[in-house]
DNA sequence: CCTATATTGAACGCAGCCGTTCAGGTAATA
DNA sequence: TATTACCTGAACGGCTGCGTTCAATATAGG
């Protein structure tokens, strides 16, 4: 089921590689209203039709795209391993190394991205926070001290939204400016001594 | 210099204000680029000539959209007096009004327009964040115990971000569904749990 | 070699919005 | 009343993207 061969000429998975990639920049560049096939067409050197033949949307060209770079974070999230330690040291190392992963990937405009499409596109919206948010959640709650109980979720919640919230905040102020290594660092840090001195109960 | 009478028919206001409440709405339904001057000069039944008269660009309605919201939202703020008690009981307080206000004017909308325009109109994105989360933080540190001295912005700043994070979370994951009334309470009142216990010195 | 499919470049008609112009009617001020 | 500016409806040329079609060429498997 899985390769079935069809007769002809397969279609080029270099091309489609184009394709996936120019329709990432320009997404990122001009936001999904400000991209047509035609651009996307161009920037990958490929004809308008090809790119009809290989997707046939530019919604659906966005949820490859987001798709892509889902798993692309979460197989470098994965690939981390974080240190044996007291559970505030795991989760900063855990923050700087996802905090560095989201920008690397311009996580903040591609959840734009999203954010923008989810009245139309609900599917790209749960593809996206399945793998995102929801996942990251996961992580984060797995590196919580276990006599949380019920209380975890809360917790991992609490402290994923102070980790991405500055920068959102940042975002919507217009400032583009990205946080210094060092403050973003710091930011990480005081964000899990609030949820520790708020679940952690030995150490209070 | 400001009521000037200029000679002849002045412009209409009803009709100014109608194309104010068409731009708001088809904005929010259909985004920035989504949005022509066309279609709010249909929905504000006002002919496009009009419509330039009174703006003349679409980024120049934007802008008076956003800023009558950030008004609007700030009047009413204010408009709330908050009984006295200890910090906790007024943080809740102010954070239920707040939510209620947010929600009342699509706020959370209102900030997606914001920051998708953000690279092409900065000035719209500093208007937004000067009315909008700064201001609101202000407001949070006026309540806060006095004694937090210099990390009264950290922990306004906290709460803040873990009172709109929630809805934040919610909209990029697709749910349009509002929290209930209950359910956003109960964040509120977590949320200012959460900043007490890391941040307050007495009643840790 | 044969066949089925990909790919290309070009063109198609259609639709929407842009920003401006014009003529003709309207309403406030002097 | 005369003046001045507003408002309307319609039209302008131009642009861009849509989604499809066509003939010509290229490239895989059988």
């Amino acid at each position: 089921m899985r390769d079935e061969k069809s007769a002809g000429r397969p279609k080029d998975p270099d091309r489609r590689d184009r394709i996936l990639r120019a329709a990432r920049t320009l997404f990122l560049r001009d936001g999904f209203d400000g991209t047509s096939i035609e651009a996307i067409a161009r920037e990958a050197s490929v004809s308008k039709v090809t790119v009809y033949g290989h997707f046939g949307t530019l919604s659906a060209l966005l949820e490859a795209v987001v798709e892509a770079e889902a798993r692309a974070i979460n197989r470098a999230l994965s690939a981390h391993s974080i240190p044996d330690g007291p559970p505030e040291t795991r989760l900063t190392d855990f923050g700087l190394h996802l905090m560095a992963l989201l920008r690397r990937h311009d996580a903040q405009d591609l959840e734009h991205l999203v954010t923008a499409r989810a009245r139309d596109q609900p599917n790209l919206a749960e593809i996206y926070f399945r793998c995102g948010p929801a996942r990251g959640m996961e992580m984060i709650a797995d590196l919580l001290p276990p006599d949380l109980g019920d209380r975890a979720p809360q917790a991992a919640s609490a402290l994923f939204t102070l980790w991405s919230g500055g920068e959102h905040h940042r975002a919507a102020s217009g400032l583009r400016a990205p946080l210094t290594d060092d403050e973003m660092a710091r930011h990480v840090r005081q964000s899990v001594d609030i949820v520790r001195k708020a679940f952690f109960t030995a150490s209070r």
